[in-house]
DNA sequence: GGCCAGGTATAGC
DNA sequence: GCTATACATGGC
């Protein structure tokens, strides 16, 4: 049975899945979500009636967008629990409660991002699941989008829990507990010894105590905080904290700040940016791309809150999306000061 | 073969 | 606290 549900903002759901957020939507009759080719205008990529298929907890939902909103079917397993409320778990999930139009007015104070959100309108953050979103971004951790959706797909298969809606068979994410008593390294070698590591150890660690994790906590104090404490887990820094407590603890000024985000930060106003202590300023180490630090990884990101408002999370991800498909390589040679980038 | 990918940990200053 | 470097794998 096929349900809908009205979006009355706007919500473009190809984009919001398959930017790079997360990593286990697939459409529905393709071997693989394949890379688009972003730098054609929206019309060349925006699918419009395709089907997506996920995993959300227990279940597997397939969804499409339709004028007006998005219609949704369910698994068997799902459809008989008439406890659940799908549709307000696909809300919750797609943040559809958020007033994305006060997010606009905002964030597009800053020409950057505003330039960014028109070229891309109705990008969405999602509401994920922490151990699942925390898992990814250690996949995605130096490596493809296309590589991250691979590795977090093998470690689905560690459930080995399936649930289906006819042809399409799908893996539910497993529990900490199966990851911790697993050798992940084996499962999936492309992973990589570290990555794989690192998983199996947070997964414990987790599976000890799931409160560095916990959705309500999170929500009582600041987003600095919440990252502040994801950070300490092995193999994760303040990139990867942001990005669980952004996408995942609804830390929504909570920033991560990645190479892409870091090229788009450099088309910015940089003058409010703190010098840091370094021989080269903080806005310098940006315009050429130089790494940064973690300590200055935090000052941009108190930075962008300052400069974006309460949603700056918001604007980090139409910055990393406005960033990508213009592939300027770092400034390569016109900087002044560093001369070639070394990044 | 070289460069790149939604970074992080570490040694050395 | 900052800088440079190793790390591990696959795609182009």
């Amino acid at each position: 049975m096929t349900m809908r549900l009205v979006v009355d903002q706007p919500f473009d759901l190809a984009l919001s899945l398959e930017m790079g957020q997360t990593f286990r939507w697939r459409r529905v009759g393709d071997e693989d979500v394949r890379d688009r080719d972003w730098g054609h205008p929206p019309e060349r990529w925006r699918t419009g009636g395709g089907w997506y298929s996920g995993v959300l907890g227990e279940f597997l939902v397939h969804v499409r967008q339709m004028p007006g909103g998005m219609e949704y079917r369910v698994g068997d397993e799902a459809g008989e629990r008439e406890d659940i409320d799908l549709e307000q778990g696909l809300r919750d999930y797609f943040r559809l409660d958020d007033d994305i139009t006060a997010v606009y007015s905002e964030i597009t104070r800053d020409p950057v991002v505003k330039r960014a959100v028109e070229q891309y309108p109705g990008l969405r953050l999602l509401r994920q699941d922490p151990w699942e979103c925390l898992a990814s971004y250690v996949c995605s951790r130096v490596q493809s989008i296309r590589g991250t959706r691979g590795d977090v797909e093998t470690i689905a298969r560690l459930s080995r829990r399936t649930v289906r809606i006819g042809d399409d068979v799908r893996h539910v994410f497993p529990a900490p507990m199966f990851v911790a008593h697993s050798d992940l390294a084996a499962a999936d070698p492309g992973l990589g010894l570290s990555r794989a590591r690192d998983i199996v150890t947070i997964a414990g660690s987790v599976e000890r105590d799931a409160l560095p994790l916990d959705r309500a906590g999170a929500g009582a104090e600041p987003s600095a905080d919440v990252v502040r404490r994801l950070d300490g887990y092995p193999g994760v820094g303040p990139k990867i904290a942001s990005c669980v407590a952004l996408m995942a603890l609804d830390s929504l000024d909570a920033f991560p700040v990645d190479r892409w985000v870091q090229r788009a930060i450099a088309k910015c106003d940089l003058s409010e940016m703190p010098h840091g202590r370094g021989r080269r300023s903080l806005a310098e180490k940006i315009e050429c791309s130089l790494a940064l630090t973690d300590a200055q990884q935090y000052q941009v990101a108190a930075w962008a809150r300052a400069r974006f408002g309460a949603y700056a999370g918001y604007a980090g991800q139409y910055l990393f999306h406005w960033a990508e498909p213009h592939k300027e390589r770092a400034v390569r040679g016109d900087c002044p000061v560093c001369g070639p980038d070394r990044r």
